[in-house]
DNA sequence: CCTCTATGTTGACGAACTTCGATACAGGAC
DNA sequence: GTCCTGTATCGAAGTTCGTCAACATAGAGG
């Protein structure tokens, strides 16, 4: 389960090729693959269960803690899991009964420094 | 900065709320709302109007410099922009007969931001 | 073995999306 | 005024997406 792509991020990541989304127009194939990351964030359910996994504080989080959250039926929530996967987003792991869910922070990392402007070092928390 | 209308974005910006995508889980609403957002992001022909018109010297491109990059037709092109319009990414402005249009960064840093980890300072050109 | 629970997969349906051609609108040139 | 060019909007066709019920699978425990 932990064995699935990684994801179109590899592609267009920042030490692969690109000074980020706005200093330089994107190829065509980068392009799909980063639309590819994008879309799975755009969608609402996803959003929270990623926002979910993402705060938990061990790191990860028991699908039976996810499904609850949801006015939707649990194969839905599955269905939205693995498209977070396959986004390379998240990963998984089964132990025993339960299948554990975390975040990839470097899927992260890669989506906040393609949208981060060239002079600006950072995007938030500096005035903080 | 924090008083515009700046999009879906204003209900899930940083000023507004919340520690990012990443900290604490999100609230239905603003999970909607950021939806949108990514949503416009979502598609490979947006992705790569967004990177042309944020890469651009004078920081705003007209709409006949855009449309001969695609394979497709001037309607279709004049679509995405809108979305890319509605989601408070980009803005327009008709000058004669040209229509052009920028980049609202607001838009692309708080992005940025919600991606961030609270931990992290800067997600890329640290160490450049 | 069987049964129960937790999770993933399949197939189907309606809604939303992308794209196009046709058309409408705005502004410049005449 | 008329004509031409650049851009937006409209309506429709084809595709993709979100959701569910039904079923399949994995592991625990008898």
């Amino acid at each position: 389960m932990s064995k699935q792509e990684v994801g179109p991020l590899g592609h267009v990541a920042v030490d692969d090729c690109c000074p980020g989304l706005l200093a330089a127009p994107l190829g065509e194939e980068q392009a799909v693959e980063l639309a590819r990351v994008f879309k799975a964030l755009g969608d609402p359910v996803r959003l929270r269960l990623l926002s979910m996994i993402a705060s938990r504080e061990g790191g990860e989080i028991c699908v039976c803690d996810l499904t609850p959250a949801f006015d939707l039926s649990q194969p839905t929530i599955s269905h939205h899991l693995k498209q977070l996967r396959q986004a390379g987003l998240i990963d998984c792991e089964r132990r025993g009964t339960w299948v554990y869910y975390w975040l990839l922070p470097e899927a992260t990392d890669r989506l906040a420094g393609l949208l981060t402007r060239p002079g600006r070092p950072l995007p938030a928390e500096t005035s903080a």
